[in-house]
DNA sequence: AGGCAAAATGTAAGCGCTTACATTCACCAT
DNA sequence: ATGGTGAATGTAAGCGCTTACATTTTGCCT
């Protein structure tokens, strides 16, 4: 028997292979642990030998076999994410920020998108898994049942991002959605208005969503104010759709002194319907945004919206999965606490009419 | 000698593993060659037992490992992107199109974003390839001359998007930003603009944003005029920048009639600027953007533009490749022919004053 | 029933690394 | 010189799959 003629090189089928540890360690005269070890742990190697077996690597282009690496080494270097959309600018940035260090740590990250269905991103993760993430970033508290349970039975170090869990029971980086919908609220009952509406995301499969418009009740409710059911009006996040709802909003017996939306997005849409209907904003109607894209800043006029830090969520999002993973087994690492968000009022909110 | 007491389970050093594919092959009373055919090509095993294989594989809860798999089989099932950064509205949606129709052929996507360094790119290129990508998505011909080269050399497949090569001789998916630009310049020249200015995003190690000026240059000489060196600003992607270039552009003694700009976001500032300043758009000064970002449509005024077919594009290159991937040896497949982007023409643009 | 090709299954050799353990080496104290 | 010690290196057993090839079964003819 006996392997028949299988030459490893040009297997005709694509991807050559390239020499590999074996042959590196023939041309420099090693055994393969060592030329294992140059790659792992140089310091362990006397530098004579170890620079040899460097020549060697560089004269064959020896690039290592990550599968087989992480068959051997039972780590991947590669982490997963689960976002539900790069649509939304404000996860576009996190997730660059996150893979940014994450790569500058050695890892590469393996990303997929949910469209916002937990069931989609359940499955999602299980393919995750078989490529053998070390760990994942999920986008939110809410997730199938199995999901985070599945997580914990493997031992996969996972991270919930734009949210915070106020147990402190699930690992997050994040922020309380709640309380920050909350202030922005606040905000605007500061300056008088009473009769606010909300422009708020898919609260299906949408925590974040879900939370922003329990906030506002929440503190129209500390005012004996409440947010009707009628003066939410839930769409997907788009230019279109904010400008949509708030011409619906507007078209209304009673037209509402300001309106708060789920994002950034839908408040310039929003303003854009404002205007269209020949209203002053922030004079006759407040809008305010979430999140702070570079836009709300910049539109005519600035948003006032929440200023999320989807950089330092992105960053400490990977920095704490690396750590966990690099951490002695003793990693605990207590509750993590909430990242800051920041009322950044601007000139879409004013005085109630 | 002999093996010690190196347990599989838990390993505490985090992930537990879970059941191989021999367990289930015991479970099920087969051979693992045939647990391995119910996963990889279940027609081959007779009804009964590939029933008793799923079965243990539910019961077990197997999830087979990609490592092994991928070091086995030659194929990770798992396609690498490198793009610019996803801050760029229009990449994160080519980007997402493209995961998405991965995802659905069974492949994943490792995504890196190189800040627009070429360098980076390279050194990022080699990081996936450890990581045993099986294909290659770039954005635009320009790239480090080596990395080409190696992909060759290792018989990776690739395709270069958001670009397209006239020769023919590169994969491609993409247009002709050349073209596509000279076409918006045309439709300028066509209001009877003269003066005509760019803002520019960054050209060095950006062909994407050259092509686009010598687009333009090519159509102001077709009409005997020119593109003179300070009438191009270039300037990063953002509003801010774009706000500031068309703000510079205004404060010279002679002010252009029509600014075209490298990309909508820039397109979105310069018009904010102009309004700044007083001027009407388009009675006073024309400005055209180029990608049609959702935003471009509902912008007031709304944005001339040229709608580039990201989605298509990303699916398109996600397609592409798994043929590559999948289809016979003899897939050569000629040269891909360019996707084609629309001028659209809406309220920032009108005749020359 | 017997024979045979085709289909189904099993066997076991890798895939290219890491790493526990064994061995050898270098160096120093005696 | 000699023995002892820790550092450096080598040896080789997996890691969990796929797959070529060998073997057994099945289904069909005659």
């Amino acid at each position: 028997m006996g392997r028949s003629v299988r030459t490893r090189r040009s297997d005709d089928s694509g991807a050559r292979a390239g020499p590999t540890l074996a042959d590196i360690a023939r041309e420099a005269g090693v055994s393969t642990a060592t030329v294992s070890r140059v790659l792992n742990d140089p310091d362990s190697v006397r530098p004579v030998r170890a620079d040899r077996v460097r020549k060697a690597i560089a004269e064959l282009g020896y690039l290592p076999d990550g599968a087989a690496r992480a068959l051997a080494s039972r780590r991947s270097m590669t982490i997963g994410a689960v976002i539900p959309t790069l649509d939304n600018a404000i996860f576009a940035r996190g997730v660059e920020a996150f893979q940014t260090r994450l790569m500058a740590k050695g890892y590469s990250l393996l990303l997929a998108s949910s469209a916002y269905d937990l069931a989609a991103e359940a499955a999602l993760v299980e393919t995750l898994l078989q490529r053998r993430v070390d760990a994942l970033m999920l986008v939110g508290l809410q997730h199938d049942p199995a999901l985070l349970e599945r997580l914990r039975g493997r031992g996969i170090p996972h991270v919930l991002c734009w949210a915070h869990d106020p147990a402190g029971r699930l690992p997050c980086v994040g922020f309380d959605n709640c309380r920050a919908a909350a202030a922005m609220a606040r905000h605007l009952i500061g300056l008088g208005h009473r009769r606010i509406a909300m422009i708020a995301g898919l609260t299906r499969g949408n925590d974040r969503a879900r939370d922003r418009v329990d906030g506002v009740r929440m503190a129209l409710e500390e005012i004996g104010e409440n947010l009707a059911p009628e003066a939410v009006i839930e769409v997907p996040y788009s230019y279109a759709e904010g400008r949509a709802a708030m011409k619906h909003l507007l078209a209304r017996a009673t037209r509402p002194s300001a309106v708060i939306c789920g994002n950034d997005v839908l408040a310039i849409g929003a303003v854009l319907a404002a205007r269209d209907a020949g209203l002053e904003v922030p004079g006759e109607i407040s809008v305010s945004g979430f999140d702070d894209l570079p836009l709300a800043g910049e539109f005519a006029p600035a948003l006032t919206t929440m200023r999320v830090p989807a950089e330092a969520m992105g960053e400490q999002a990977a920095s704490y999965l690396v750590a966990r993973l690099e951490g002695g087994p003793a990693m605990a690492s207590g509750p993590i606490p909430p990242l800051t968000v920041e009322l950044v009022v601007r000139n879409t909110t004013g005085a109630a009419p």
